[in-house]
DNA sequence: TTGAAAGCGCTAACAT
DNA sequence: ATGTTAGCGCTTTCAA
């Protein structure tokens, strides 16, 4: 590391308020106020005058300020557990993108630092000028989610499957998606499945399951346990239970229902190192959407996760809005969509 | 999108205030602040009381009224162009660590919603109670720094080629890297290089240009400008100057030095995919350090991307709790480092 | 150890 | 159209 400490002092001014302005206007601070907030109240001569007068002596509001006279900052915080590159940024992204299109500040709070899951928000709110908050933590649990319905500020849970009336809650439908994914599968013939699932006690893959053991049902077909491997939603997990299962000597399956791109992407490349042809030989549909799907012809669920975060944003920033005694929570359930490309093979079983 | 709407409000408690503290212990709002505050002034008996008090009236201090008292928020705003995955996320996680880790709240500001790269960060500071900012846009340039150093905020440019001694600047070394990249090479003996370059005009690329054109001029080797593509930093231009020189009909270089590790790793899957082994047939450098260099085996450049934000977020805050009078400027330099893996030749041409 | 009161810099209701 | 002034909720000095 190489530094270099420039010498020179930095220039200080110190800082213009509006009642310096004022005063060099000969006006009141009232007059001040109407024209920093475009309210009228004031000619337009005084106003350009004033104006100018701002900007030559460089005045900017406190916004400290402000958010106390106001009772708002128009500030919001995300709360994440982490922000890794993929779904959570994706979120996040369309998080970036509402806030500032609804002109609002947008507070980034990563809880790896904090470890509890907890303290975060209570640190957030302590210290934070916010007017609301979004909560996407995985560990988030109905109970805690209580102990902040007491506090009278508004947030919303993403993805979090708290199912409170009074909750303000935006998710991506699980079930469903994966029903359409596995009875896609079956109606193009195939019969000898395979999932590859998340964690068992995450809410999202049981949610996946439930539905894939939905369509499986429907058509009358058993899927050994053998083949409901276990990926954890993670790529390198997804690989290792691949490798187990192909030690076991068992057959391969016709076709494998990966519970997220992540890991459909990483048995697409674990079946074609090993000279298995996808769709021909094994088809495979993934979940999620994510970008590198397309690239790769991967047939799979595409979701709105962008949307989710969006949707989300403009759900708090609608709740702040409104006066709290007219406030209705909601729960908003964002559908995923198949989109059928080459992995699943339906251009080969069902010629145009 | 289902929509199910909740039919019970909201409970509606009214904020608590310092003052209902106060009067339910029957003492003064000093008190009450300095066992917020942990001061002492306060008996131990009366500050336990206070305290359970405040925890069973679900008092939370407001912050604004705090920031305004204190003329500081514990805030700092990040302003970038975007965020994606990659190299910006990596310096956005590191800013985010090292806030957390001296208790600053981050606010995340993405120009890319905003067009103009002046009106953000004026933006920023107009609305948002921030004690100073990171800023990281690859389109600031020295004239549009000068205009916000009139204002009594500080704030620390990123990887942005700022000369100017008055402001605190935090980047990666690029020219010593690329010539320890390109030095390398000579020395396993390639003499008929490449050069994958970023855009004509990006600072970055012209520093690594010039350490590499330094490297070339002590072997005395000459480099033929057919030899010297532009890839813009980006996999996708590079693989398309890759097509661009096989159809030119030239001899394939010996090595070639990639400018980033993404154009690398595009590079590398485009001579894989063309039969061309790496480094028997060419070898590769790339400059960075991504993740994903490691995995691919990929001889590169290191460079200490976490730790530029990180550093930059410390110098902000450092900077912050100097007095102004006593503030001075620096300009932090990173330097990066050649890793050496597979993909130069090393392990065959200089067997250990 | 405790309390009273003067700010912090703005907004907005009210008076002129 | 413009000025006056009482908050907003906290911190902190000063006096008791």
């Amino acid at each position: 590391m190489t530094l270099k400490r420039a010498t020179r002092k930095i220039q200080l001014t110190k800082r213009v308020k509006l009642a310096d302005v004022c005063k060099a206007a000969g006006v009141s601070k009232a007059a001040i106020s109407y024209v920093l907030n475009d309210k009228p109240g004031v000619s337009p001569e005084m106003r350009r005058k004033i104006k100018s007068l701002m900007r030559k002596m460089g005045y900017l509001p406190t916004p400290a300020a402000r958010h106390l006279s106001l009772a708002r900052s128009e500030t919001i915080a995300a709360i994440f557990q982490d922000l890794t590159a993929g779904w959570l940024l994706t979120v996040f992204r369309g998080i970036a993108a509402q806030a500032a299109e609804s002109k609002y500040q947008l507070i980034a709070a990563l809880s790896s630092q904090y470890g509890d899951e907890f303290k975060l928000p209570t640190e957030v709110l302590a210290r934070a000028s916010v007017d609301g908050f979004l909560w996407m933590d995985p560990r988030v649990r109905p109970v805690l989610v209580k102990r902040f319905k007491k506090q009278p500020i508004p947030f919303v849970v993403i993805q979090g499957h708290i199912d409170d009336p009074e909750i303000n809650t935006v998710s991506i439908e699980n079930s469903n998606g994966a029903y359409d994914a596995v009875r896609h599968l079956l109606q193009l013939g195939y019969r000898r499945l395979m999932l590859m699932t998340g964690q068992e006690d995450n809410v999202d893959s049981l949610d996946k399951l439930a539905g894939a053991r939905r369509a499986l049902r429907e058509f009358g077909v058993t899927l050994p346990k053998e083949y409901i491997l276990n990926g954890h939603h993670v790529a390198s997990y997804a690989v290792e239970a691949m490798n187990a299962f192909a030690e076991s000597g068992r057959p391969m399956p016709e076709a494998i229902f990966a519970f997220n791109d992540d890991m459909a992407l990483a048995v697409l490349r674990w079946l074609r190192d090993r000279r298995l042809r996808v769709p021909e030989d094994v088809a495979l549909v993934g979940f999620d959407g994510v970008d590198e799907a397309k690239g790769a012809e991967l047939t799979t669920v595409e979701t709105p996760i962008r949307e989710m975060g969006m949707t989300a944003a403009k759900l708090l920033i609608e709740t702040i809005r409104t006066p709290p005694e007219q406030r209705k929570s909601k729960h908003i359930l964002l559908d995923g969509h198949l989109a059928v490309r080459k992995t699943c093979g339906a251009h080969l079983r069902q010629p145009a």
